[in-house]
DNA sequence: GATGAATGAGGATTCATTCAT
DNA sequence: TATGAATGAATCCTCATTCAT
């Protein structure tokens, strides 16, 4: 029985240990060079094993990305908990942000190659499938918290604010990861900022109230350049 | 002196007639691979050359960039005028935005291989050097407008604001480029908007006096998360 | 005894079923890629099993081929009987090449492996030891009914029409197995005329008397197998 | 003038050069190896050039072979003009039966890379582009004279014969290019007279006369082509 | 200038085979 | 015995770049 159990898993003690191992190399690789420029032989290289070994566990380069934007959005989920939640949209606005924004800036400062997955390659069209699921992934994220917080936002609205928030998002982020000490800290400071006042006339500042809307803002100035609210 | 004048001159038309030929193929072919991706038999192909006739112009693929982000600065100031100036930078801040915004997204949407450039390549630590130039230029732009318009800003913050300003520009640009019709427009609308709430804590919304500062500004939510305006 | 005995029994009870297994599984390779661009790990990977285990049974992907060959010659004895035998060689040649045509045809189309073995490799001078023994037990087969039928022929005449007639039979097999239904039933009727008025000359049409010779010639069997002409 | 003319044909000399020196190389590349076995290493490396050389005259193997089937017809019809003609179809069976199989002999005997062409890869289902070309060709060639023969013959049983036909002689060719001095012509002796004996039925021994029909058949010329029985 | 041939290292991927478990 | 991990050379093919013409 205990036979049985282990016999397989042994097997794939050594194989689990050399796939933890590539992906490791992988994203070591993929910061370095980016995901176009890296390759599988670089990858290969840097695990410290033969072209060979890392075909037996992975197809292809993107089958890399794949699997290691999965244990990174597993990892960041382990490490800080699932962020895109109810709770969070209805807190209020800064603390939303915070809510999201610190676990994803510790995250991403600690595993710089997840942000290289999610900017993916340099390539307009040439979009792979792994950063396809994670934008699509975090997308949905924003976009949920932005229909909890303002269900009267039209869907096309809230696609327009999910996209622009998330694309600074990442932007911002990149100059964090990029950036240290306190460089880092007023990047940081400053995308959340940027994403306040960004989102304020949106969503308002404030927590969402029982009846589902938030609480009026005060941000008269931005209003002639904002979408209408839906208020 | 006419010899001297002359040959070198008809030599010149017919080699920057080439080099034009290159720069489009380039541009053409950056656009549809990324930059890391696109080879320079790739260009010379589809500018009709041989890969030699090439590399008698640019000694690298690098140079072929470097060119090609020149020329379509360039460009853009033949067809929108220089942006970055003192009259732009003393006009209220919406009317300053769209000063700056309009040209680049209308010249961007019909040159998209200068975005393409502007975000260089894929990896972080790999930035070329035209890319380098490029992003160096445009950040002293930004950063000239922000000393303009702001003297009280400290280089830190100038830096800081015009860093964080220019990355979400660039990031906008891509959603606005990549999209089309009503769908840029909306895109575009949210650029300014996203950059004028970040701002104007920053800079103000009015037109800049006689004396230098800004008129002063009623943002009055921002400022906890914004950094010292100076005033 | 009775250790020594059985132990080695089960052993090789599970032992020859996969064998069996792997050689099915080589079987169906060879015949989808064609020897050479089969591999071991497609066959392992067909067979359900590892590499290594392939590896336990046979030393190399020859090994599988010859080993794959011998197992496809004894069943089709066992499914056909010995078709070289002395009464075959002394029937009417008619009746001796259906003794010989049919089951081949039947268990080629059964198991198109076989030919795939038969053929060998496309290349010349490649000639393995599995398709050589293959080769080499048919040809003699052949040339052995050559000699029982026609003692009178010199070796070189009897090898030289072995050869022939084997190649001709291969080629139309090929023909045959690639066809289905009535076209399959043509080419294996061409076949046999084919080899008829091949042989005819050489070997005579009648049964072999008492004396070892063969009756005298007189083709009247052969039209009944021809196509009708049209005239 | 003869500058325009020269200058383009110079640069191709070296070009058309290694063309024939790779197309030379593949021709015994593919002799010794096969053709599912030859890489395009191997031929660039007979050829003494390096990969890259190879793949800027031909894209892959399969364009390899293409050309070289190609430049074999062409050189067998310019060595022995086209064989499959209509008055070759008209001669006495023995006679168009040599037409066809002499030169065929000889020049296969010359470049036996044409024989590997003609026979294809090892496998069934994987025929080539190139393969298929020429056999297709050659076909039509056989299927060509067996309609200006016998035109009485139907589509199905005109292309059966010719598919047999043809079947026949390419492994009679193998036969005989894998052979010497008296054993190749004892072997081409029996191609030709099981040809003979095969297609007498079909189209009659004699000429063609006036109105389009063979002689009646009576197979006399055979004997003549047939090794002494020994009787 | 322009060409296109040439290079050889490097890209992804597969293969026959061996080894540790 | 059976597994699956491991290998490294070999597969096809591309690339940036150089060179002879």
């Amino acid at each position: 029985m205990s036979e049985a159990d282990e016999r397989p898993r042994r097997r794939q003690a050594r194989g689990e240990r050399r796939i933890s191992q590539l992906l490791q190399a992988a994203a070591s690789v993929f910061c370095k060079l980016g995901y176009t420029a890296s390759s599988t032989n670089a990858i290969a290289r840097e695990a410290g094993v033969s072209p060979g070994t890392l075909y037996q566990f992975f197809p292809n380069k993107e089958a890399i990305a794949v699997e290691l934007g999965g244990q990174l959005v597993k990892q960041m989920e382990e490490a800080h908990g699932r962020v895109f939640t109810a709770e969070n949209a209805r807190l209020p606005l800064d603390q939303l942000i915070d809510a999201i924004a610190d676990p994803f800036v510790e995250f991403n400062c600690a595993n710089p190659a997840f942000l290289a997955l999610i900017k993916g390659p340099d390539a307009p069209g040439r979009v792979t499938e792994e950063h396809d699921t994670l934008h699509a992934t975090l997308l949905d994220g924003v976009s949920g918290l932005l229909a909890l917080r303002q269900p009267s936002l039209s869907t096309v609205e809230r696609t327009l604010i999910a996209e622009m928030s998330f694309a600074m998002f990442k932007a911002a982020l990149d100059l964090i990861v990029q950036s240290e000490g306190e460089e880092r800290t007023a990047y940081a400071g400053e995308m959340k900022g940027m994403l306040y006042r960004y989102l304020a006339p949106y969503v308002g500042t404030g927590p969402v109230t029982v009846d589902g809307t938030a609480a009026p803002v005060g941000a008269a100035g931005a209003t002639s350049r904002a979408l209408p609210t839906g208020s």
